[in-house]
RNA sequence: GCCCCCGUAGCUCAAUCGGAUAGAGCGACGGACUUCUAAUCCGUAGGUUGCACGUUCAAGUCGUGCCGGGGGUGCCA
């Protein structure tokens, strides 16, 4: 139990002692560090439903606190806060707690269900850009998050390849290379052989056919037309499209295993829209049979408006007029697979908040339909728009969507240059400087996505990121780095990390007080599914760190048994800091 | 028209499900490197939280109405 839970405990039972609720007796973190270490604010929301004055209740109490060795004092202040200051030594062994937990005494869940992580979702045929960055970084994170407290994690990066934009390229390739076997409909395998076995566009050809035929199908209706009936006929199997399709996706995923990989962000399955294709048939035709679908202008629609609706609640699209289906189709039928072959209790869709609309449909269907209980949680995690610093989505100065690739590559080569200009890293061999360059400057993209909330739209400053000064991912990572050097030298002069002494000095203190939080952080940021939680509570952890490193010089201190107790402290927190940045998907260099 | 998101220091953003005196970073100004890595630390300046009502012991946070920006609104994803 973390301190807080151990606190909240406390004033709980003394809350029941006076004969009120124990949910009073919530305790929670300082507002005022020069007043107390944690607060309860439960007299004063008491006072109404009792008819007491909050001062009053406040002093009973308090009266009735029983924990003479965890809480240093309790006191009345203002209007009936209840300001607790833990005692030095419970503070110490609090962290002596962390230390000898593998876990950090984090507690996991204990109803560890299966929770599908559903992001990345780029679409066949584009290189990602920066657009795909956001829900590739904080889907990583939200992965990771779920995954340490123990739940059973699935991240699907769910491609999107089952829909009109493969339609629009077929299309887009039989006008420039109408010869191809795969649009000749009289082509033969079993006359001819198979399709060719190479496909005969690359990712790059892909990428600059889909921004002229999109163009084209919103000029040429006709283009449209064709681009709707080829995305129909491949849907509904045409040999030569199908073997098209293979060649796409194949060329496709290669890239983006590329990309994906060079983030980092790893997922567990590589499914998307087409892994669902032969249920769409059936499903269509039995929610027709049950009532649940119905016909409309020649579509097959679900109606899910509710009666207390305040908006407009247009109905889901599950076929167009011709009998395709849009994505509509196969989000609601990949909810009936992943509730009925992987166990689905949540699934979390770490997509664009643009699509918020669209999510509200799908899972109002899926629980129409019967494919998700009033117990599987379906949640759209939404998020802003990566703009310029013009406030408009981030374009390169040409004008150009900017690739990730590309971009990681300018990070890097901004951390390349930092370490260039120091000193100690001219010393290092030639691979760990690029090893090092590419860590940080991951770090600094990842954290500056982060250590945003989610929901805004937020600026994206080149300089910003290629700067590595004050509250970005590689000042996190430098004062890991730091403590990771303490432990090395101290290691190498014999010193090893001891008990841990009750704190002494303010900043040491100040760090163990942080550190103990370490719980609570990882909970919330999971219950709000925002990684900038873990963001702002791991810088935090740094900056304490750092002006306790300031201030306490640990290799030159005379009393050794103070000496052992801080080794043990700095290796607490490098392992939390460990841990934060890794649920950040961030890694931490040996030395930069 | 209707609905959703956003509006906080010069700039970029936080703010522990309603708590006390709204915090960081950058930028500006002034300090600290013969000491465990200065990608650091310390200090100063900077605010009518878009506006107006309301709810209550308490509002950046909740409600209503405006203003401004972005997005969505059945055959795109």
């Amino acid at each position: 139990m973390s301190l807080q839970q151990q606190l909240t405990e406390i004033l709980g039972d003394a809350f029941e002692a006076e004969g009120m609720d124990r949910e009073f007796g919530e305790v929670v973190v300082s507002q005022r560090p020069e007043l107390a270490d944690y607060q309860c604010n439960g007299a004063l929301a008491a006072a109404k439903s009792v008819g007491r004055q909050p001062r009053e209740i406040a002093e009973a109490v308090a009266r009735r606190v029983e924990a003479p060795k965890l809480i240093e004092s309790i006191e009345i202040a203002g209007p009936g806060f209840l300001n607790v200051v833990v005692a030095d030594a419970s503070l110490a062994r609090a962290v002596a707690a962390m230390e000898h937990s593998e876990r950090l005494t984090v507690e996991s869940v204990d109803d560890p269900r299966t929770v599908v992580v559903d992001y990345g979702g780029p679409n066949m045929s584009k290189a990602l850009h920066v657009g795909h960055l956001r829900a590739a970084v904080i889907g990583e994170s939200l992965k990771r998050i779920f995954r340490f407290l123990g739940y059973n994690t699935i991240g699907d990066i769910h491609i999107g390849d089952w829909g009109m934009p493969v339609g629009q390229l077929i299309v887009e390739l039989q006008d420039r290379e109408p010869d191809l076997a795969y649009f000749d409909p009289e082509y033969d395998t079993a006359v001819s052989g198979s399709y060719p076995a190479e496909s005969p566009v690359t990712l790059d050809d892909l990428s600059e056919m889909y921004p002229v035929i999109t163009k084209r199908c919103a000029e040429e209706p006709d283009t449209a037309e064709r681009a709707r009936q080829a995305t129909f006929d491949l849907q509904n199997g045409r040999d030569g499209y199908l073997a098209l399709w293979r060649h796409f996706h194949d060329v496709s995923v290669a890239e983006q295993r590329v990309d994906f990989g060079a983030l980092d962000v790893e997922f567990d399955v590589w499914y998307g829209e087409s892994t669902v294709h032969d249920r769409l048939a059936p499903m269509v035709r039995d929610l027709l049979a049950s009532g649940v679908a119905r016909e409309s202008d020649g579509a097959v629609i679900i109606d899910v408006e509710q009666p207390d609706d305040k908006k407009e609640m247009p109905p889901l699209l599950l076929t167009r007029s011709d009998g395709s289906y849009l994505y509509s189709t196969t989000d609601l039928a990949t909810i009936d697979m992943r509730v009925g072959d992987m166990d689905m209790n949540a699934g979390l869709y770490v997509v664009d908040a643009r699509q918020a609309l669209h999510f509200e449909q799908v899972f109002r269907a899926a629980r129409t339909a019967g494919y998700a209980s009033d117990e599987t949680i379906l949640e759209h995690i939404g998020f802003g728009t990566v703009n310029g610093t013009d406030g408009k989505p981030f374009k390169t100065r040409e004008g150009g969507v900017l690739r990730l690739g590309d971009l990681i590559g300018l990070v890097t080569d901004g951390a390349r240059e930092r370490l260039d200009e120091a000193r100690i890293a001219e010393e290092y061999p030639a691979e760990e400087r690029d090893a090092i360059a590419r860590q940080v400057g991951l770090a600094a993209l990842k954290f500056g996505d982060l250590s945003n909330h989610r929901m805004s739209n937020y600026v994206f400053d080149l300089e910003r990121f290629s700067s590595f000064e004050g509250k970005t991912g590689p000042y996190l990572q430098y004062s890991a780095v730091r403590i990771k050097s303490i432990l090395r030298k101290a290691d190498d002069a014999g010193l090893s990390p001891g008990a841990l002494l009750a704190p002494t000095v303010h900043q040491e203190r100040v760090l163990m007080l942080r550190l103990v939080r370490l719980q609570e952080v990882i909970y919330r940021a999971a219950d709000l599914r925002g990684p900038n939680v873990i963001a702002e509570y791991a810088f935090e952890v740094a900056t304490d760190f750092s002006r306790f490193y300031e201030h306490c010089h640990i290799l030159s201190e005379e009393d050794s048994n103070r000496q052992a107790s801080w080794l043990s402290l700095v290796e607490v927190t490098l392992r939390t800091l460990d841990l934060l940045l890794d649920l950040l998907g961030i890694e931490i260099p040996e030395r930069m």
